[in-house]
DNA sequence: TCCATTGGGTTCCCTCAAGGAACTAACAAG
DNA sequence: CTTGTTAGTTCCTTGAGGGAACCCAATGGA
């Protein structure tokens, strides 16, 4: 589908890959660790590690080579993925969090404040939220085909 | 779990509903609109309109009584969702958009240029992403059991 | 008046993928 | 030479997703 949606959710659109990344990204890094961690088969496991790695999200490398075992690792890919794990918490935690607060804290390096995300414009640097935006097709939307969807969603913008 | 990425998964972790979400957010917001945009079958659009309907993030509303009529839209809950959205699409586009670039382009209302969206701390206003940051445990973390994982998770800081 | 159409869904069946448990392989330690 | 650890694979069963058909209320047209 000429969406990046789409396309963002193929790679990691099923619900257990965005929690094996978010393992992967705190340091649980082998098989069995973030199989006990999230309690996933492991038969299914296996399949969204190699599914990450073949996509260029996780790399696979040994850390002994007698006995052979291996762990995952992010790529650059894989660490700007975890972006959006950084905008989900945000959002679970403002919606869904409770009175007990988040369960997790961030804190940015570069203050050393607990903190959380925000989403700025890369242009002119102010707050770009959804609500801020209008949509329009770009250059590498699906052909000429006006279909009525598309007439509609040009006409939106809010 | 005691997770906000697990809470926010979910609410919007099976495939189909973001890309509902989405639809909604750009205007397509009737059942056979959708159903048909998105080849989805009839009875998974329903039971995924019921669920997001009932956890808050869209709103079924009348808009014709005499024949009934509905259409969905967002509440401010699934709008902030719908930043989720932004920043898929931006990895998308950075990831696995090809040369044919972009297929949808977003302009900020703001400064009226295209742009994308860029992660920024709310506290000290500088660039926060994944590499960025060090993950402690909060406030609403499961209890004591110091588990091998938790210790693992809470060395690693970056 | 009757029929077809439209919007917004249900119902039923069937397939396919997820889950669980057990098994394998390769080596290390006691 | 038995036990343990890591990293999977195999096999079977169950449950969720897809497809097609059906439903119902109202409306438009012949």
């Amino acid at each position: 589908m000429a969406c990046s949606i789409a396309r963002t959710l193929d790679v990691i659109g099923e619900p257990w890959s965005p929690l094996i990344l978010r393992n992967v990204y705190v340091g649980i890094n082998r098989f069995d660790q973030i199989q006990q961690s999230l309690d996933i088969s492991r038969k299914v496991l296996a399949e969204r590690l190699r599914w990450l790695v073949e996509n260029g999200v996780l790399e696979r490398r040994e850390y002994s080579s007698r006995p052979p075992r291996h762990e995952y690792a992010l790529t650059t890919k894989g660490l700007e993925l975890c972006d959006l794990l950084l905008v989900m918490v945000r959002w679970g935690d403002r919606w869904t969090a409770g009175e007990a607060g988040p369960p997790v804290l961030y804190r940015h390096h570069a203050c050393g404040e607990i903190g959380h995300v925000e989403l700025r414009c890369a242009v002119c640097d102010r707050p770009m939220n959804a609500a801020d935006v209008d949509v329009l097709p770009g250059p590498g939307a699906e052909p000429p085909a006006t279909s009525p969807d598309r007439v509609r969603a040009e006409r939106y913008g809010h």
